[in-house]
DNA sequence: TCACAATTGATATTATATCTCAATAATGAT
DNA sequence: ATCATTATTGAGATATAATATCAATTGTGA
């Protein structure tokens, strides 16, 4: 199974760093059909997730709400706005010695961690007078 | 809206219970019909909601798969094994101070966390030690 | 240019969860 | 206990996120 490079699949990734801080798959179609209203949905699912295995991107699965796609591969943790719903990141480092925390494995082997933050963003702080 | 007793919540915290082990809805669903042919999918859906509001159970989302319930309040975290697919408590204590890690909160306002880790099981991984 | 097969677009399907609404039933008042 | 009120249920429709199927298209090396 040779890699072909598409149109779509530069377009997929053209678009998520044009939207930038992690958009979800529907977001990234929603603007793509802006210029190209034949592009598919369901091509966009397939090339985020192509993306992901050749490695220029990487799935953010999110506790409630769609998987969202991040072009910065570090790792890093999120917050969600509860109100906006938006995803930021959180300035933090990264633990990656988080195993040491955990007192008896259970015979568990941990191989990743997320953390994932909910709260309330700046911008929906500020904008109480509704 | 004065909350009224049901038969149908207490079956459907009756069967968490029963389940054990983070049980979704659905599998709560499957397992109740089984003696309630008749009972309702929503019904489940409603109940653990409800359940949730009164503190009975706790919701937790998962970033893959459905959301998962539990009849253990506590702050805890969880593992998800990527084989099987379960879920299991982790052995570690609560990072309440986990906002101290943040450098820079750019004016988010951070109100929980949760950690979720993934690996195999001792099950999966055809062992059976500790 | 050609042949092969990876990829696409259209569509259907699955999974998770919520909503609508008439019928039912839990609760406090009588 | 009976009644009136209305929260709750069951049935079904709908919403959302993501994947599967498959013929047509297109990228790629020969």
């Amino acid at each position: 199974m040779i890699r072909r490079n598409t149109i779509q699949r530069t377009l997929v990734l053209e678009t998520l760093i044009k939207l930038g801080c992690h958009p979800t798959a529907d977001e990234i179609y929603d603007e793509l059909i802006k210029q190209h209203p034949n592009f598919n949905r369901a091509t966009v699912y397939r090339n985020l997730q192509q993306l992901c295995e050749i490695g220029d991107i990487r799935k953010r699965e999110m506790p409630d709400g769609a998987d969202r796609f991040d072009h910065t591969c570090s790792n890093h943790y999120h917050a969600r706005c509860l109100k906006c719903g938006r995803v930021f990141d959180v300035d933090m480092d990264y633990i990656s010695d988080i195993d040491k925390f955990i007192k008896n494995s259970n015979g568990f082997e941990f191989t990743e961690h997320d953390i994932v933050f909910k709260g309330i963003c700046a911008e929906c702080k500020g904008n109480h007078q509704a």
